[in-house]
DNA sequence: ATGGCTACTCCTAGTAGA
């Protein structure tokens, strides 16, 4: 089985470099994020027509998450309980053959210590709260998407210059290993030590083609899952070409029961 | 490096992203 995470920064344009990635990949699941479109807008008669169910929480402009899946997908989740008043549209989960899905968009966070900040790391223990009380976690479970936060150091092109900033504070890995504890393997760390491999580039100043990456994106695993992952990469040609977003895929292997 | 992209929208200029 193989799973996927990309944050594809609006699904409508970046609606034919999806495509022609299914069709190459041919992955059985593609968590996506920042899909920027309402549900009724979403483009799922072009993606169905290449073999895919889609399930799409979304809204304009902002946020926006998705599940694509060769398989069946039962909805489980849409959105964490108990949201505020402000809707925003991070977090979606379904049951794709046995495996609990979820595709997730972590707040940004704007600066640290800002409002904005602060939802990040309240979002982030609201986020171990819900999963902590969810017996997938015992059972297959994959967690994907755009988690703002490089976890450690070898996350970070530059770590000195990067440290204490947005990404990479204390209280945003902190808040991120909470999550982890609870019993979650980060996939792409099983089969690659470091640094990188990076996952988000800035669009700015030619970051790319320097090499001024974090890995950001990342597919996390509940143990009894993680003992199948074979493999997993990162697709650093997505960032290449014609109108890229300024995030690549993850893809990670499981080999059968 | 922190600018200097990119994509969105009821303000094509202002906001957000990371």
């Amino acid at each position: 089985m193989r799973i996927a995470t990309w944050n594809v920064n609006s699904i409508r344009a970046r609606l034919p470099r999806l495509l022609s990635w299914l069709e190459r990949e041919s992955p059985d699941v593609v968590c996506l994020q920042e899909t920027k479109v309402v549900d009724e807008l979403f483009p799922s008669s072009e993606i169905e027509s290449r073999g895919y169910s889609c399930l799409v929480y979304g809204q304009p402009t902002y946020n926006g998450v998705a599940i694509l899946s060769r398989h069946p997908i039962k909805p489980l989740l849409r959105g964490l309980p108990i949201e505020p008043d402000h809707v925003e549209c991070r977090l979606l989960a379904g049951v794709i053959a046995g495996v609990s899905v979820f595709s997730v968009y972590v707040p940004n966070g704007k600066e640290v210590g800002s409002p904005a900040y602060e939802h990040k790391i309240a979002w982030l223990e609201r986020f171990r709260g819900l999963l902590d009380v969810t017996p997938s976690l015992q059972n297959d479970m994959v967690i994907c998407g755009d988690f703002n936060v490089a976890p450690e150091d070898r996350d970070v092109h530059n770590p000195e210059r990067w440290r204490g900033r947005l990404l990479c504070s204390d209280e945003e890995r902190r808040a991120l290993s909470e999550v982890m504890d609870l019993g979650l393997v980060d996939v792409t760390r099983l089969h690659h030590p470091g640094p990188g491999p990076f996952t988000w580039w800035d669009y700015r100043g030619g970051a790319f083609h320097r090499g001024w990456g974090l890995r950001i994106d990342h597919i996390y695993a509940s143990l009894r899952l993680a003992e199948r992952c074979v493999k997993a990469e990162t697709h650093r040609e997505e960032r290449k070409g014609e109108r890229p977003s300024d995030h690549v895929p993850v893809v990670a292997d499981f080999k059968a029961r």
